[in-house]
DNA sequence: GCGTGTCCATAAGGAAATCTTATCCACGAA
DNA sequence: TTCGTGGATAAGATTTCCTTATGGACACGC
């Protein structure tokens, strides 16, 4: 028997729906119906009903359920004991999502360094706004997601990864250049925003409504999209925009671009490290986060 | 994960041999170690030391040998359970074997009577001497086996069967039939035997013996190896011997052969049902058993 | 009633995995 | 040195698995 039946049969049963659990498998629907049917046929029974507008296990379904999942189980902690006591070199899977944020920032160095150290691990980073990338976390899609906001999710936890401080960027040679502005100043300057959602422009809202300012009491006049478009457009002298230190670090120390600061403002953001909760982390995960921790600090 | 590479390599550490696991899984020698390099290659770790005289299981094989052992057992209850509940006709293979003498009996009417009945069940017979399918098993290569003979063998229990009784047959119209002769008579006359090892011989020496006689103080002239053999010459007129009564009752009843007893020898055997200790026994093996019994009876 | 969208089953074809046969190499025993 | 045993590997065949395309059933909205 293979597990992967049965993996796939545990998908149908909680999404109640081949095609769902086609997508959470990384597979197509007819492959997902293909190997129900193999499993039904290998055991001599229905497992499904599908006469109903939702897909629901008979009760030799239910009986295999329970059992599959127990195998499954045993599985992973076999396959990870296994990894854990390994010989030698590293090996296996990282699979992890990070937003659009911190994939930006940090994320594709860290992993670029951590599989040049460790060449047998083979690296698979999705990106995707915050809110899929927790739940891909929580549907154990991804073993680690890396968020630059912690939402509260009851299937997922979360700890500090690093410390992201946003800063003002203007052009170099730009009046507001290593100095720090009063607001009033602020209004009077083109402000290049990302778009609504991005975990920056948050942050950036949650602190001017501490000094009492909305955004839309500056003068937006343009929103970009992504951290790229904005830090392009800044650089090309169009406006300023507040952006991670991190990400225009080496813009900064070759005078593409400079750094100012907002009287009063205090814009830093936590970046965090999600994972299931009660998952068993791979050795291969653990491995990349201690190391990530050590690099980032 | 496919468990039939986790029963490869259990098969492997317990018989310290790719051969003897290929032979036991009834697959090729080259198989066996592909199986168990793919498994290797999965978990990215070495599982055997093949270095030595035997196959000898590292570290991380003695782990996996212990975890492969409860998954396998898991996925047996599971395909069990669900085979035991398994609404509607009977399904499944039914593996077993019997020695020479029941298999000649009546083990394939029993079982073609079985299997006419639930047309969805496989069923597998090999036949063997008595103590080449107790053998297997032990071992577990056959859930079932038919014997006469009620060898001791501690992961194997015997459970009483049938009765079969031993008569000396002879053509008919012979000076013996119908009658019950003496030991002298029989001395006289040609008698016909089994090959040794066959169960019935065996039956026969122990109770001669009971009579302080043995088989060389008889007239042999022929020893034709099987029940088939013995049972067309005796047709034939060349010779009386002992064989099964139900072995011949077709033959009795239709005249082509007549039935004699000897004074004081009493010559019975019991046939064995035998499974390996311990052994769950499949729905299907456990609806035949029940047939059987009846039918027997 | 018709059109549209969703979902599962199935056919056909391609890719991957598994297995067999043949052969090679290493090792031990006679 | 020769022979036998046992595991690895190559090449080819077979089986299994998966994808793409399509059909049928059903629900919903116009």
């Amino acid at each position: 028997m293979d597990t992967r039946q049965l993996a796939a049969f545990c998908a149908v049963v909680e999404r109640r729906s081949f095609s769902q659990a086609a997508e959470r498998l990384g597979v197509t629907q007819p492959a997902v119906s293909l190997q129900i049917r193999a499993l039904e046929k290998r055991l001599g029974t229905q497992l499904l009903d599908r006469s109903g507008r939702r897909v629901e296990p008979t009760e030799a379904g239910l009986r295999l359920y329970r059992g599959a999942q127990r195998m499954l189980a045993l599985e992973n902690q076999l396959v990870s004991e296994l990894a854990a006591t390994a010989e030698g070199e590293l090996a296996g899977d990282l699979v992890l999502g990070a937003s659009t944020g911190p994939a930006a920032i940090v994320v594709p160095v860290l992993l670029g360094e951590f599989q040049r150290e460790h060449s047998d691990v083979r690296v698979f980073l999705t990106v995707s706004d915050t809110h899929t990338v927790i739940e891909r976390v929580a549907d154990r899609e991804l073993e680690l997601g890396i968020v630059g906001a912690s939402r509260r999710h009851r299937g997922v936890r979360f700890e500090p990864f690093f410390s992201d401080q946003v800063i003002l960027a203007c052009p170099p040679g730009h009046p507001f250049a290593g100095r720090t502005v009063t607001l009033d100043e602020l209004r009077e300057e083109t402000l290049i925003l990302m778009q609504e959602g991005a975990g920056v422009r948050q942050i950036v809202e949650d602190a001017l409504r501490r000094l009492g300012v909305r955004l839309r009491d500056l003068d937006v006049r343009l929103e970009l999209g992504l951290q790229e478009s904005v830090r392009r457009a800044v650089e090309a002298g169009f406006g300023v925009t507040f952006i991670s230190r991190t990400a225009v670090e080496s813009e900064l120390a070759d005078g593409r671009l400079a750094e100012a600061r907002v009287e009063g403002l205090d814009a830093t953001r936590e970046i965090s490290l999600a994972s299931a909760v009660g998952r068993t982390r791979t050795r291969v995960a653990e491995s990349f986060v201690e190391f990530a921790k050590e690099r980032v600090s």
